[in-house]
DNA sequence: TGACTGTGGGTTTTT
DNA sequence: CCCACAGTCA
């Protein structure tokens, strides 16, 4: 037996061996289900599959990076070339190369939520709607939950359905946003989140120049990490791909139905039940074996999650032992719940001998991170919470991103928006109206209507002069490297006077953003390790662009010995040996938006499932009787989910354990606020070399068994150099780092020669 | 155009 | 309580 399919059990190894036809894996939390699908594809190489036969979906860029590092510890390089990443990711790249196709043009804008919000307030306001009725984030929710259901805005018109639901809400004008909507993002030139899926459905749909029997016979094998989270259009184009006559339906698809916390967002357990009838050869393996927590973590998550209706029968259990009992904390206030808290955690570092990075705190809502950073900075525990705004979301980042885009695709009209009179040069709201209107009555991109309009003279010439630095920056972006081009644009556009000129705290925090955005694009384009199919092997500033788009803030994965804070949602798929899961009440946890309907209460009790089930070794749960909520105290009763937990797993001294006497909740001295407490995006640290002193050799130089100096990697030997004259790319050992053995593309090396 | 004031709204969110 | 935004005034 192959030596990487010993150590696996019976089920796990049936899981990963059974490569043809459809295979269904049911994973229990910590039941090596990441495992599974890298050996899996690892198998599947090693028997033969070319590696860019295969396709690996995930739902995050993490679980995708992690996935591609365990095959390459399997099967090396050639991990490299398997198609894995996000359902989002892949999808975009098989767009970038199809986009003309169907009417978009390759260098497509993705337009982010905050994006799609903007677009859809200028259509109220076009529209002259209430913007208190006509509500920005539910438009968007329903505009995004219609595309993912497959309902365009013809079909939506029709749906007698959604027009009377529209019609209850006083919103019956919706289908008339969601249809200018489409037209706003195509006339834009521009994608939003859903669109990268649905765009591709149409493309299978519509399949221009047979496009869809190429893909079909490109991935011949498929895999589907969290299948549970999918939505109906996701699996509307994995059947497309797999499920066709003579198909050999080699899709293998992973998940967890007591895990699924999406609902919300579109997320259909369905899928899992259409899945068995859609294909009928499907073999279904459960991995029922826990081996993360002990018993009585993983008896009290069975007991919470029998309390749902619909389920996948199985049955989890772990040989860890026994272990400990659960703590329960139950506090008067949701201050003394913090201190409470950061006491237990001073406590189990004492006696257990937990680092911080041991630990995580779980919470329902961001907003209760609060409390447990003001006790933890008091005791000086170091913490990071994950969650809120991430970096690419702040303003000052956002502004620089927007004069990127705009030189890039200039019919990207939010990013003209935003950027038009910022900074200030004199064109007004007044002026941009008459452009929107002008744009809107001939359907032509904004950028098209800039000099048409009928406006002033002033305006005119700050308009003609906004053209006229943009089209400079447009051709910097076509021509020089994104840094180059960056820098550039950062300068030129007024943009890093601006920040400049500004001394306060926050103000020097939101310099420091900016240059830590330029900072990161300098690393993109120095970064000139070949990753196939992930970063596009070009350093310009539309690649750039393509790269961060789908990049969110848990993507910085940064090591420290830290208390983690985050959502329960941001939680999944990670493990800590001691949780915490606070705010257990009614209310609060579950959710008072959720609470009313059988299906939200079940998706929260999945949500507590998935809390509980991160913990390895330690779990606290904690409730207050009263919290500070919206500025008002409001008390609230025990989560009802407490009581679902038999008191044999609850620790009994601290279930009795009452708040201690005469502790006040002193008015805790929110300390001032952390700022400019971002990471950067991938930032310049870890350089092996001494930028002063060193000298890179022309690349053209370059030869095999030549010993070279990289930055980064350090000292390393030039094993073979393959590829074609413009794209020579080196294969080079660098020793003492990870996977030593490194591709590096000689185009953009900076490599010295010893 | 910029600074100030009032109003309304506020689960979770891989992309 | 905290934020975003629209409206108002100088």
């Amino acid at each position: 037996m192959k030596a990487y399919l010993e150590g696996l059990n019976d089920v796990q190894l049936k899981a990963v061996t059974h490569t043809e036809g459809p295979v269904l894996v049911v994973a229990g939390p910590g039941s090596g289900k990441t495992r599974v699908l890298t050996y899996r594809i690892a198998h599947l190489i090693e028997e033969g599959a070319a590696p860019w036969e295969i396709l690996a979906l995930t739902f995050t860029n993490k679980a995708a990076r992690e996935m591609k590092e365990r095959i390459a510890s399997v099967v090396g390089d050639r991990a490299n070339n398997v198609w894995a990443g996000t359902f989002h990711s892949i999808f975009a790249r098989i767009l970038r190369v199809e986009a003309d196709k169907i009417g978009y043009p390759s260098n497509f804008t993705i337009y982010d939520s905050d994006d799609s919000k903007s677009v859809i307030t200028a259509i109220l306001k076009e529209l002259n709607l209430d913007k208190n009725v006509y509500n920005v984030n539910a438009i968007r929710t329903r505009i995004s939950s219609a595309k993912s259901n497959l309902i365009p805005p013809r079909a939506y018109k029709e749906n007698e359905q959604l027009m009377e639901q529209d019609r209850m809400q006083k919103r019956s004008q919706t289908h008339v946003i969601y249809e200018k909507y489409v037209a706003r993002c195509r006339r834009a030139g521009a994608m939003d989140f859903d669109d990268l899926l649905y765009q591709l459905y149409v493309l299978w749909y519509k399949n221009p120049d047979n496009v869809l029997e190429k893909y079909r016979k490109k991935f011949r094998y498929i895999l589907v990490d969290e299948f549970q989270d999918t939505n109906y259009l996701q699996y509307a184009i994995l059947k497309k791909l797999a499920k066709y006559e003579n198909s050999p339906e080699n899709i293998c698809a992973v998940g967890d139905d007591a895990q699924s916390i999406y609902a919300f967002r579109g997320a259909t357990i369905e899928n899992i039940l259409d899945f068995e009838k859609d294909f009928k050869k499907l073999k279904v393996y459960k991995l029922e074996q826990n081996y993360r927590s002990t018993e009585h973590i993983v008896k009290a998550a069975n007991e919470v999650i029998t309390f749902n209706k619909k389920q996948i029968p199985k049955e989890i259990w772990s040989d860890k032992g026994t272990g400990q009992k659960l703590r329960l904390i139950k506090a008067m206030t949701d201050s003394e719940e913090g201190k409470r808290i950061a006491d237990t955690i001073v406590e189990q570092k004492n006696r257990f001998h937990l680092s911080n990075a041991d630990i995580a705190i779980l919470y329902r809502t961001n907003a209760q991170s609060r409390v447990f950073e003001e006790y933890l900075r008091r005791y000086n525990i170091a913490y990071r919470v994950f969650g809120g705004l991430s970096f690419y979301q702040r303003k000052e980042v956002k502004d620089l991103i927007a004069y990127l885009r705009l030189a890039v695709n200039l019919k990207d009209e939010e990013a003209l928006r935003r950027i038009i009179n910022y900074p200030r040069r004199g064109i007004g709201n007044s002026t941009i109206d008459k452009i929107s209107t002008l744009a809107g009555a001939v359907d032509k991109p904004m950028w098209e209507c800039l000099g048409g309009a009928d406006v002033g003279a002033r305006a005119k010439n700050a308009l003609a002069d906004f053209v006229a630095m943009v089209k400079l920056f447009q051709r910097r972006a076509e021509q020089a490297n994104a840094y180059e081009a960056a820098e550039y644009i950062a300068k030129q556009s007024g943009l890093l006077a601006l920040l400049k000129q500004d001394n306060s705290i926050e103000g020097m925090g939101r310099l420091e953003n900016v240059n830590a955005l330029l900072d990161g694009i300098k690393d993109f384009v120095e970064n000139d390790e070949v990753i196939e199919g992930e970063t596009a092997t070009e350093k310009s500033l539309a690649a750039y662009l393509q790269n961060i788009a789908l990049l969110t803030d848990m993507d910085n994965e940064e090591s420290g010995d830290f208390v983690t804070l985050m959502s329960v949602h941001s939680a999944k798929g990670l493990e800590f040996k001691s949780v915490f899961v606070v705010g257990l009440e009614e209310k609060l946890f579950p959710s008072f938006m959720s609470m009313d309907t059988a299906e939200g209460l079940d998706e929260e009790r999945r949500l507590f499932y998935v809390a509980i089930t991160r913990a390895e070794q330690y779990l606290t749960i904690s409730y207050a009787n009263s919290r500070y909520r919206y500025g008002k105290m409001q008390y609230n009763e025990p989560s009802r989910f407490l009581e679902e937990i038999s008191p044999t797993h609850i620790e009994s001294s601290f279930s009795l354990r009452r708040s201690s006497a005469g502790e006040r909740q002193s008015a805790a001295p929110s300390g001032a606020k952390v700022i400019g407490n971002f990471r950067k995006p991938t930032g310049n640290r870890g350089l092996k070399v001494d930028p002063s002193k060193f000298t890179p050799s022309p690349s053209t130089d370059i030869q095999a068994g030549m010993k070279v100096l990289h930055l980064k990697f350090g000292e390393g030997k030039v094993l073979s150099i393959d590829g074609n004259a413009a794209n020579r790319v080196a294969t080079i050992f660098f020793q003492g780092i990870d996977n030593p053995q490194r591709r590096i593309m000689l185009k953009f090396a900076k490599l010295q020669i010893l």
